[in-house]
DNA sequence: AGGATCGTCTGTGTTGCACCAACTATTTAT
DNA sequence: ATAAATAGTTGGTGCAACACAGACGATCCT
């Protein structure tokens, strides 16, 4: 229960560790809990989860091309070309092409997108409520803020800026 | 853009619609994102996320039986033996017959498994700087803490108390 | 013109899973 | 004692999400 201690000598104050605290296994479970969750919710309305990520990213930062959304979905670009067929088919996005470079496609959610994803989010309360069922709805907000903010970042860049701080810490 | 405002209103009156704020998924994507940054990372070591998620599982809420986590993973049973297989033969985990039924398996974290977990944790300090690089390290702090909440829920059970006070509000 | 870039289409392969069936060891119920 | 239920294991099937590669048309930039 009151393992270890030494690793940190120094730096005497911090009374817990906070060495461990990595978040990655963490995310990694509750979104799986909540992905098994939205599969069946969303299923009904022809939607699937990825298509919630890919809508999602849309309204935060809208008329973007295919290649910017790949990049920060982080997939093949091949690969968004069947994600945005399903959405544009059912109408929920747009694909027009550039004026100022008429090879790009600028994607952008419609209304009826903007309409659709704010439905499924709604429909997705039961959801949330199981998953996060041990968080109150203050904590839940503060939650989302973090992850809102996390998800928004600079496209490309930031990396190699810091990251040296707490390098040794470890 | 200057949308701010809210932020920290201490809730007091709740003035914005929190209706669409479904963390669902913001925490697929992040989970995307880091993910794919883990498995590069934890290749050296012989691990995959899954079984990270595994290990901080067990190490969450050790000595419990192979279907209990099944259940808490919300993974088909049938996969977990293969999962295990592969922790027990790397030592990190242990499976004993439960002397209250021998039918059961009682698997716990070894102090090799705790280590070694330790170890791809400080791994991936990396990775979630890249994920996570627009929060600072107390919001990191505060996610880490909610999220760990949020992922040791009572095993079995909640549900069905709640989630009628705000159903009408969608 | 020539080369690079964006999107599209068509494949191929891998992986994580769910699901089914059958089998053993063990417990529990009749 | 016999039957039924349960925990774990093994093997197999199938699907969906991708990553990756090749080829193509359209368009931009020299």
């Amino acid at each position: 229960m009151f393992h270890s201690v030494g690793r940190l000598g120094h730096m005497s104050a911090l009374p817990l560790d906070p060495s461990e605290h990595r978040s990655g296994a963490l995310l990694d479970h509750l979104a799986r809990r909540m992905r098994l969750r939205a599969e069946s919710v969303l299923a009904p309305l022809g939607l699937r989860p990825r298509h919630l990520v890919a809508l999602t990213v849309l309204r935060a930062g809208g008329g973007i091309s295919q290649q910017a959304l790949a990049s920060t979905l982080e997939m093949d670009s091949t690969n968004i070309v069947g994600l945005l067929n399903d959405l544009e088919a059912k109408n929920l996005v747009e694909r027009r092409r550039s004026p100022q470079d008429r090879r790009r496609h600028v994607v952008e959610l419609t209304e009826d997108g903007a309409k659709s994803l704010k439905e499924a989010e709604c429909a997705l309360a039961g959801a949330e409520d199981e998953v996060l069922g041990a968080l109150g709805p203050a904590e839940r907000e503060t939650l989302y803020e973090l992850l809102r903010r996390a998800a928004t970042t600079t496209p490309v860049l930031c990396t190699e800026a810091i990251s040296e701080v707490d390098a040794d810490a470890c």
